[in-house]
DNA sequence: TGTTTTTCATTTGTCAGACAATTAAAAGTC
DNA sequence: GACTTTTAATTGTCTGACAAATGAAAAACA
């Protein structure tokens, strides 16, 4: 289980992935301070310049924070949710968009990821995630939402219902998924009638939470697969057309 | 969709955020060739370690590769399958041992996450990721095998059957939740008993898909996420009690 | 002419040393 | 005791230098 990106010919990457490695298998603990620069640069006998090269790859993770002044330093960081969240979308988004994933296939991903919370989302639905989702229900409707807001909207509404499920970890994983998705849909341009089908979908799962119908917002969700994949197809093949 | 993370203060990671947003929104495009280390420290008035320090921050997260020589210089890079897995597998490990998630909401995420490719496993499986779910099992009935290379070889049995849905966006986004949970069981210890009850439980997984019996493998899945509470539980308990 | 070798300019990797900025503890002052 | 000043430690930034790598161009060679 060591060294995790050894490939690496330069010091400071060899030496961040040390640091790292002491990190995820805990020999450095969470608010504990890394030696100075002065210090690692005198263990690994390298310069502070490649010292810092390697802690800024590791800030980068937001495996270490720094802190400057005496008694300051470098400090291993408690990984927040907010971070990690950041982190996932972030290469989430990336992967989408550099490897030209067919389209189909990622509304399949998303919307089974989705699907698997439904059970929970039922169960445990409370107001305050209700209330968020038929905010956006409502944000929907307007009629001069330009295509990005709708998408916006899109993604809060769907974030909403993973958190139905109080599940943090869940949520984690899943923020991913529907946040990479919205440059994607924001391809696809929205008319009057597809927006209206949509809402109508959104509108049968609200209600399906509200009433803790899992068969009901299962089927709402593969229809709602069913329609973006159709609605993707036809841009795509009106773009080829030209 | 600006300045993700504007609240630095220091240069370097001022810097790395405005080429880190180029790249997400696509200004810079795959492959392209960013200026060189000395023209970036013109173009933003700094010193070339500084700048050093903000590619090296965009490295760490796999955005670029740089190259030495003539014609080398840092290029955007092709977030490959590869990484994003390995990036994800970090933060969702760091993630779960540093904010001391609850296992039971571990183990409900992972297994709600897992029950979501059980309909295209199903569909789709394929000889090849049955005879690795084979062989991991096989593995498993040996009982020289030690607890981590037990945890191991779930892992291997899980990933594989999350292949099964021939989905490689639902394959990277389930590969951290079942990776990040190894550290987890790490700290279970199987004892012949529990071994074998989860043994026929992954027998009846491959039943499932070898019958394509979706109503089998959702129930398998829950009984596993049930029995792997309840293990945890009795450790927790055991170790409070000394 | 075609091929191989050498040279060369460019670029990243590493180093050393300096100073600025920041910060908390320690010392001094009232 | 409360407040101010000093001080030492530490990161942030800059400058200048050299090593190492590398592909292109030039030179040498067959």
């Amino acid at each position: 289980m060591k060294n995790t990106q050894n490939d690496a010919t330069d010091l400071s990457a060899q030496i961040a992935s040390k640091i790292r490695d002491s990190i995820v298998e805990g020999r450095l603990i969470v608010n504990e301070r890394l030696p100075s620069e002065a210090e690692l640069s005198e263990q690994f006998s390298v310069s502070r310049s490649t010292v810092r090269e390697a802690l800024k790859r590791l800030a980068a993770q937001s495996l270490i924070r720094t802190q400057r002044g005496a008694f300051g330093g470098a400090f291993v960081n408690k990984l927040s949710y907010q971070d990690a969240y950041s982190q996932n979308i972030t290469t989430s988004t990336l992967l989408l968009s550099m490897n030209d994933i067919n389209i189909d296939v990622a509304c399949e991903a998303r919307f089974a990821l989705e699907r698997s919370c439904v059970p929970l989302a039922c169960a445990r639905r409370s107001e305050e995630q209700l209330s968020v989702m038929r905010r956006e229900l409502h944000r929907q409707t307007s009629p001069d939402l330009s295509d990005e807001e709708w998408c916006a909207s899109d993604v809060a509404f769907h974030r909403s219902f993973v958190d139905c499920a109080q599940n943090p970890v869940l949520s984690y994983q899943l923020t991913g998924a529907v946040e990479a998705m919205l440059p994607l849909m924001n391809m696809i341009t929205f008319t009057a009638r597809s927006r209206a089908k949509i809402i109508s979908h959104h509108a049968a799962l609200i209600t399906s939470l509200e009433t803790q119908d899992i068969p009901l917002a299962e089927r709402t969700l593969g229809e709602l697969a069913e329609y973006s994949m159709q609605l993707a197809a036809k841009v795509l093949a009106d773009r080829d057309k030209k």
